[in-house]
Parts: structure tokens; C-alpha cells; sequence
DNA sequence: CGGCTATATGCTGAAAAACGAATATACAGA
DNA sequence: TCTGTATATTCGTTTTTCAGCATATAGCCG
């Protein structure tokens, strides 16, 4: 890394989000935090897999872990770059639109609500940013 | 490609910006329209390199071109997706932050001022974006 | 301590992306 | 038509990224 300073954290974010199953990630966390096991089993897909792909996401600065026992659940950071306020925002308000993204959250929910996935406590979502649309958003039909 | 439909723009949206010469095009952009020789100049980097980008920026949907003459001027494109719509509230808003963006912003005012660089006529800026903050966004400090 | 579970990490090969250098195309003007 | 300039594209190579598999670590419980 040479010379970029502060627009590499921007960059960081954009690559992070350049990947499909990272995107997934992302937008189910915007549901609330979530454990490892319970990403594997929305998104169907190995756990080494799932794993890297947090690991890159929070080395990349778009997540925070926080362990409970054997668990280790991941949630959307805040605020770590300029970029990221705007790719929070984007996600709160694309998930409603994406088949896929509503498909994901569906099993989510349905996963949890019959108790199939590792949910010792329903913690509360951790993204502070409104689902109301943004004004500025609103220039082009 | 099997079975993203919608998100796969959005995902395209954000590989286009996971390169740092890309993201610097982009950067240029949001200043107005430019033709390739221009962002060469204030980019220095190598014609092949440039135009294989700009390639890349428009496959994905984030650029527009028009040829005048010999020269073929881009221009960020709007609403191809919903990602591209904050894409382009963040370039424009974090460009006045990044100090690399600002260098090359002043290279390009600078270059062209002095007619160094082949700008036949000053045409004007496509995004129709305001400057303004965005309230959506200023929740955090 | 030993076994079980959840998660992380190392290794390897394959695929994709990026680069430099060279070549091709497209247009303008003499 | 020939020349020069602007841009695109191809080729071969190097680098990066991703997946799968195996292995390691860390915490719980007996």
C-alpha cells in the first residue's frame, strides 16, 4: 500500500461490497447482528467460506464481532469511513427492492422462528440509520 | 450468471469502484464530462490502461460516452441502478474530504486552464446531483 | 482432562483481474 | 489517398481473488 491514506478506507469499503455473497452478508446484518452459524444456514454455503468472508468484511472495516460463549456474532459497523455511511443507508433502503435480499431475510425469519438456528437471545439490530427514503435520493424517477 | 437478476447492478456498481484508478475517474467525473486524453493527463498514466477502465466503468453501467470528432467524452451516467444513485451522492460529496481528489481536481483545472490539454469546447457538468449535505446522512458525528 | 461444538485459518489450485507493450480502428485534414 | 492523432483492443504475463478441503483454536460441559 502506497500513498492513498484516507480515500483507501473508501476503497477498502467499495471492495468489500464487490462480491456476491459479502453483499448478501451485508444485508442480512442489517436485520440484526448475527452469529456464524446463522449466516451458514440463511445463505447455505460452508462454513470456511462464511468465515472468510467476515473476516474480510470486518478487516475491510464493515463489521464489528463481539463473542458470547462458543458464538461470535458480527454486526454492521458504524462510521469507520465515508463511504460506508452512504453503503449503510444504500442497504436499508435496496433490501426492500431485491427478490434475493427479500428471499434471504424471509428464511431468516423463518429459520428463527422455528427455533432451527443457534439464537440464545434476540439481540437488537445495531443500525441506527432510518428506512424512510432519502430526500436527496429522490432527484430522478 | 445464474439468478441474480436486480442485484447483479448493484453488485456491478460496486466492483467498478473496487479499483483505485477507476474510483479516480469517477472522482474526475463528478467535475464534468472529460475525454480521454484529459483524464490521462491529470491521472498520468498509460492511454491503454485509461481506456480499458473507462471500458469497464461503462460495461458496468456506471459511465455514458459520446464521440465529438476524434474524441470520445464520458460522463457519469445516472439511474442505471440504485446503487449508482448513491455512488453518486458519495462521490460528490466526498470528494471535497479525500486530499488525493482534490490534487487531482486541481491538476485538472490547472492543466486545462493553460490549454494543455485538448478541451475544444468547456462542456458542462451531467450530474445533476446537489452539493449539499445529505440530511439522510448526518446522523452520525 | 477429554470430547463436543463453533469458529478461524492454512494450503492449494483455478479463475478473474490488471498491467505493459504492441497493434488495430476511426476520424480529421492535407 | 496518405498522414497524424485519439482511442480501442489484443496478447502474454503477473497478480489477486475465491473456493474447497483440511486443520487449528477456543470455549463449554461432563
Amino acid at each position: 500500500m502506497q500513498g492513498y491514506s484516507i480515500m483507501d478506507k473508501d476503497l477498502a469499503v467499495f471492495k468489500a461490497c464487490s462480491d456476491a455473497t459479502r453483499l448478501r452478508i451485508l444485508f442480512l446484518l442489517t436485520e440484526r447482528e448475527l452469529c456464524v452459524c446463522e449466516i451458514m444456514a440463511v445463505l447455505d454455503m460452508p462454513q470456511g467460506k462464511i468465515s472468510r468472508h467476515l473476516a474480510v468484511l470486518k478487516q475491510y472495516g464493515l463489521l464489528e464481532d463481539r463473542r458470547d460463549g462458543v458464538w461470535i456474532y458480527y454486526a454492521l459497523a458504524t462510521d469507520s469511513s465515508i463511504a460506508l455511511r452512504y453503503v449503510s443507508v444504500y442497504l436499508v433502503s435496496a433490501r426492500q427492492v431485491h427478490e434475493r435480499v427479500q428471499a434471504d431475510l424471509d428464511r431468516l425469519r423463518g429459520l428463527a422462528s422455528e427455533g432451527k438456528i443457534c439464537v440464545p437471545q434476540p439481540s437488537m439490530a445495531l443500525l441506527q440509520v432510518d428506512e424512510r427514503q432519502d430526500p436527496a435520493l429522490l432527484g430522478q424517477p
